[in-house]
DNA sequence: CGCACACTTGAACCCCCTCAACCCAAGTGG
DNA sequence: CCACTTGGGTTGAGGGGGTTCAAGTGTGCG
């Protein structure tokens, strides 16, 4: 267990390594003007897990908030029974920690080497105080999980076991783009078990739908934790739920149609 | 179509609407000194709405935000087919409106009787500007929908249709306070229709389970928008998902148990 | 009254879950 | 080197909860 750098950095500096972060853009500290960015590398500790550590033990009183600056993490509950509830996967430039009043709402875990940067809660929410900016930027965050809090809803409502995976391909295809030859590879760090629980269906259920969808050439497996997409607008089509009449699609007449 | 009375009080007089509102413990002005207070009080504008009328519209620009301060609301968002997926139910001292970068993120459409508070967004912002108490409120509030939200996706995830009903009474009866003589009366001023698109089943299940309470002299069903709960504690087990080994729970083994 | 609409109930089907076996790669230890 | 174990992933067979389709049964309102 050995201890991170701290990283210290006088104000005003200006070459402090929050300014020269290339995460700057798609993270908290987007919000803030030099001034107060000075202010939060002064307390902003860079800090490395490795896969497989459990670095936040949901409900644990939530002294720090993160941001992930490499590598993926898993996000978690436990249920009373004892086993895991996965809520959710975060990527670089993802903040963790966002509203903990009672504890962080969940755990987090390292699916693989993960690089974050950790910022105290107290000191943060004196930087609050006098900074709007950074504050309506925590909002604007929160309203963002929000909306994607709202999709995943969506998503278990009414998605087939093949759209919802499609679903999930497709989100992680346009998150990270690492578009190869023949196709755009997608990395899984998290296993079957994990995906399964992320979206509602079985572990079997997984494995079998990517076979089905191997079978049919939209996708190839080089590895288990490795998938290509070969037929990206299909993959689309089905997650978006317009395609395969077959598949029924649960709910589609339960309400009335607004539009004609 | 009648013009709302536009309520406006000088500062600093502390009898204006908003510091005697009944409300105030429980809606965004919680947060609030006199001062600020009297000064939302100078906005805010009391508007009603008519059973069925819809009053936000999803993805409008959203000019304002809301309290709801009487009545019930259905919030919805509309499928590209044009069938509509209901997102939620607003109550007495829900906030409408909260994140909306790219407008509202859901339509809003009254239930029943409906009266609001309306603020104006862009004053709200300017009083967000020097009102940091204000501002950590929604911060709060944001923070209690997520938690909510993931409740809500834990419940599409895992539970049978018998436990999501049951969660649905039980939330209900928990919101309102209203116990009659033979058990908690629980008011829907839902139709069956709204209540199964929110849990994501269909209406058929939805009625078919009602009637199965029924049978088990768990509920009585007086008229179609109101059930009175005769077995709260039953109903509460069901809920939480630790009774009716029979009925499968998904993926109760998915992942390894992490206690024992 | 009669139409419309919401809700209920019944019967058949089907997707997905459950259970169980199997495969395969990576250790492990003799 | 090989037998054995272990854990993740795959595949198959069977069953069940909930959907779908379809026909009742109220219930409010003109």
């Amino acid at each position: 267990m050995h201890r991170p750098a701290v990283v210290r950095v006088a104000y005003y500096r200006g070459n402090d390594p929050c300014s020269s972060c290339q995460l700057r853009a798609q993270s908290v500290c987007n919000a803030m003007q030099d001034y107060d960015l000075a202010r939060l590398a002064a307390f902003a500790v860079e800090r490395e897990f490795k896969i497989g550590e459990t670095f936040i033990e949901e409900g644990e009183p939530a002294l720090d908030s993160f941001t992930v600056t490499r590598g993926t993490v898993k996000l978690f509950k436990l249920l009373p029974d004892g086993c895991q509830q996965v809520t959710g996967f975060a990527r670089v430039g993802h903040f963790l920690g966002l509203a903990a009043p009672d504890g962080y709402a969940s755990g987090a875990q390292a699916l693989e080497a993960v690089s974050l940067c950790r910022f105290s809660r107290s000191k943060l929410r004196m930087l609050l105080q006098d900074s709007p900016a950074l504050e309506n930027r925590l909002l604007q965050i929160a309203s963002t999980e929000l909306v994607a809090a709202q999709e995943q809803m969506m998503l278990l409502r009414r998605k087939t076991a093949r759209e919802r995976l499609a679903t999930f391909l497709v989100m992680r295809c346009r998150q990270s783009v690492c578009s190869g030859l023949l196709g755009e590879s997608v990395s899984l760090p998290m296993s079957r078990g994990e995906i399964a629980d992320y979206l509602g269906i079985t572990i079997e259920t997984v494995s079998r739908t990517f076979s089905s969808f191997k079978a049919d050439r939209r996708i190839t497996i080089p590895s288990n934790r490795e998938i290509v997409i070969l037929g990206r607008a299909w993959l689309e089509d089905l997650a978006a739920g317009g395609m395969e009449a077959g598949g029924r699609s649960p709910l589609s007449d339960s309400l009335p149609r607004k539009c004609a």
